[in-house]
DNA sequence: ACATTGTAGTTGTCTATACAACTAGCGCCA
DNA sequence: TGGCGCTAGTTGTATAGACAACTACAATGT
């Protein structure tokens, strides 16, 4: 009933600054009108321009320091918020199949490298899985993961046919922490052959590290074969 | 002169419900209390619980459903909000110098593919520019790019020597919209040569096509080394 | 010339209040 | 049973006012 097109206020003190932007008036670097003057200009009150400009703070657009005012931000910000997704939930959300094949499952002993990131013993046992996410039979990812008993000590008696790694961590682990770091790589023989590429198909490597409250609780070595996958990302003043 | 460790009210809201997720207290899926309730726990006005929840939505932690309550949300994001970096900036900022080597800089005629991104005509006149940048003399970007003439006329005439296409691009042609796609390929074989890889080094291809009012303004190709560059990002409760 | 102080202007936070908009569930009535 | 309306509870928006914190600059005094 209510009429969509008229805005709230915040939002069209928010619509007026883009407007500014994208128009070029006015420019990186240039001085935003005061909170005083956007409040005289639109008859509503500091509130609400203070909530429009904070939010467009979030959003990258201007910077804000107190005492001094408000300036147009240099560089815009393409924003593209990986989500933490179950590729379970990714496949199927395309209206597709997904299948998992597992390949091994079985605690391991730290080596040197491995210890440090968890920040355990050299001597100290990890969890380690290692299986084939496939869409509609098409593998499209191979997930390699290290995990640490201490944040998931039943993770080799789940059924991994049934629930994913990421998701049986996510609700036995909560999440606290994350990276990740993204690069482009060959992909080893044995990770060749299960994706069912060529050893000389770049592919995209997703390396995750995730901390549960204490603990480092799992790295993850995710590959993607290079054309089947894309990250994507958008900017909309 | 004030004491930092004392947290603004809104900020401790925050820091209360960031807490119960990270010990694994309130679980996605369970319902946050209502605003009133948090009130009265912290003695604070609702306003002050509201900005708190209100931006807890923007980190994507919790969801909020008018007239139903506030839930903790499903699926925790990892945040990486890709700048819209001047590599330029980029390669000082690490303390580096930044070079760049013209390869190519003219008109030429686009061809369907280019016309239907640009909007144009399949007879239009397009800039074409290509480079590679190198940071303290290795080659990490090929940069081939080209730019609708509307959004630049004078885009052949600029000294790509002391000024990147991307930094001239934001001064003449206010960012009003972009979009990108990330994945992992081979480069050609004159890209290989000119970032001084081999032809079956995996790279990572950007392709991003950037919008400036009324024009389409630029489809630039950034083809990455391997492993010279890498994406990152990271969560933190 | 230099250092200090004051001041106007700006943003940061917080409150108390008000009303609007929406949801979910309960109870009533046919 | 099924449909309807009411209501309590919740979030969304907006206001006016207040004080704190900070910046930049001007005025002052030495």
């Amino acid at each position: 009933m209510a009429d969509p097109s008229v805005l709230p206020a915040y939002e069209r003190v928010k619509a007026f600054v883009k407007s500014q932007l994208s128009l070029g008036v006015w420019r990186p670097g240039d001085g935003v009108p005061s909170e005083a003057a956007l409040q005289q200009q639109f008859g509503v009150s500091r509130m609400t321009v203070n909530r429009a400009l904070r939010e467009l703070v979030v959003e990258g657009l201007v910077t804000r320091t107190q005492g001094s005012g408000t300036v147009v931000a240099q560089l815009h910000r393409i924003s593209s918020t990986l989500a933490f997704r179950d590729i379970h939930d990714e496949v199927t959300e395309r209206g597709h199949t997904h299948s998992t094949e597992l390949i091994a499952l079985e605690a391991v002993q730290a080596n040197p490298a491995l210890a440090q990131v968890f920040k355990l013993a050299s001597s100290a046992t990890l969890f380690h899985s290692v299986m084939v996410h496939c869409e509609d039979g098409l593998p499209i990812q191979w997930e390699d993961r290290h995990v640490n008993p201490a944040a998931a000590p039943d993770y080799l008696s789940a059924d991994f046919a049934s629930i994913t790694p990421t998701r049986y961590l996510l609700q036995h682990a909560p999440l606290t922490e994350a990276h990740y770091t993204i690069e482009a790589a060959l992909p080893s023989r044995p990770e060749a052959r299960g994706l069912g590429i060529k050893p000389s198909t770049p592919c995209l490597v997703m390396v995750r590290c995730t901390v549960s409250g204490p603990h480092v609780a799992s790295l993850a070595r995710l590959i993607y074969p290079g054309l089947r996958y894309s990250l994507r990302g958008q900017f909309q003043l």
